[in-house]
DNA sequence: TTGAATTATTTAGCTACGCTAACTAACTTA
DNA sequence: TAAGTTAGTTAGCGTAGCTAAATAATTCAA
């Protein structure tokens, strides 16, 4: 998805060019890690991801859950169909409007995401715990603005 | 893929577990950003990914580049088979090893490889050029730790 | 107050990209 | 040289994105 190094004419070191190259390699470098750590936990990513919104999000509607994790209302209809089929979630038509529907998490639901949260991480967090306080200190300062990149 | 927000029971704020938890969450939102960017570029980002390593990594064997992306040999196969009919990369039969293909990319490959980069990186570096110098260090700093937390 | 427009969701059908299993071809070795 | 190994491709499956079209409920205007 990105360079692996830098590619002839690379930018400046330290130039927000640079910093943009590489952290847009590190976060996907990243994610694969999170990815493959995701992946032992028997639900997949998107599937985790909608049910964790349901979750700390309360019951809430398929278009807002759609919009929220940025996937096309057809896509989340699915998506929160298997999950049902699964029984971590389930569909109750909302009274006031009945076109729309309410998705609310089970409890298996609840504690699925919980413990595939805890499992999810535990490595990563072993290994922050294994850098140096300084280091600790540093990736924690870099969080906020990560965040704020994103869009958030 | 993660929480949204801190579930019940969310560990001390600044212990490894904190820092676990919100940098999965970053990383999942910052990838989502550069995702949206990457679309824009005409070419999916497995196959961007694939074409990064063939451009910087030079001419290199269909399992060497399959692991290096983390997938399976079929699945670069067949990734390779689209990069090449869309006359990105060329595969040339290794004259010492008959079983085994150089992929090597074309110019045409390198150019959209760079245009491609260039524009990914552009909205990223600005919003990066617009942090305070010292959040623009603090980030500088944690991306050696994000990336040794990727596993390089 | 009913007919038209809008809104929420589902269904259908397409593409892309992971995977495993099975195959072909080429190389190595006992 | 036959048997085993290695590199890659092909076939076929599942998941997850998308758009377009269908269905059902609501709103609104004449």
């Amino acid at each position: 998805m990105s360079p692996r190094q830098a590619p002839t004419g690379a930018p400046r070191a330290g130039s927000s060019d640079a910093i943009a190259d590489r952290l847009h390699s590190a976060a996907i470098h990243l994610l694969r890690r999170l990815r493959r750590e995701d992946d032992a936990s028997g639900i997949s990513a998107p599937r985790l991801s909608a049910l964790s919104v349901v979750v700390f999000g309360g019951p809430i509607a398929m278009g807002v859950l759609a919009a929220a994790e940025q996937v096309r209302v057809p896509t989340m209809s699915r998506l929160v169909a298997t999950l049902e089929q699964d029984g971590l979630v389930t569909r109750v038509i909302d009274t006031n409007d009945r076109r729309s529907v309410r998705i609310e998490a089970t409890e298996a639901g609840r504690t699925l995401l919980n413990a595939g949260r805890r499992r999810r991480v535990a490595a990563l967090s072993a290994d922050i715990a294994s850098l140096k306080a300084d280091d600790r200190r540093t990736l924690l300062a870099a969080i906020p603005l990560l965040e704020k990149l994103a869009g958030r």
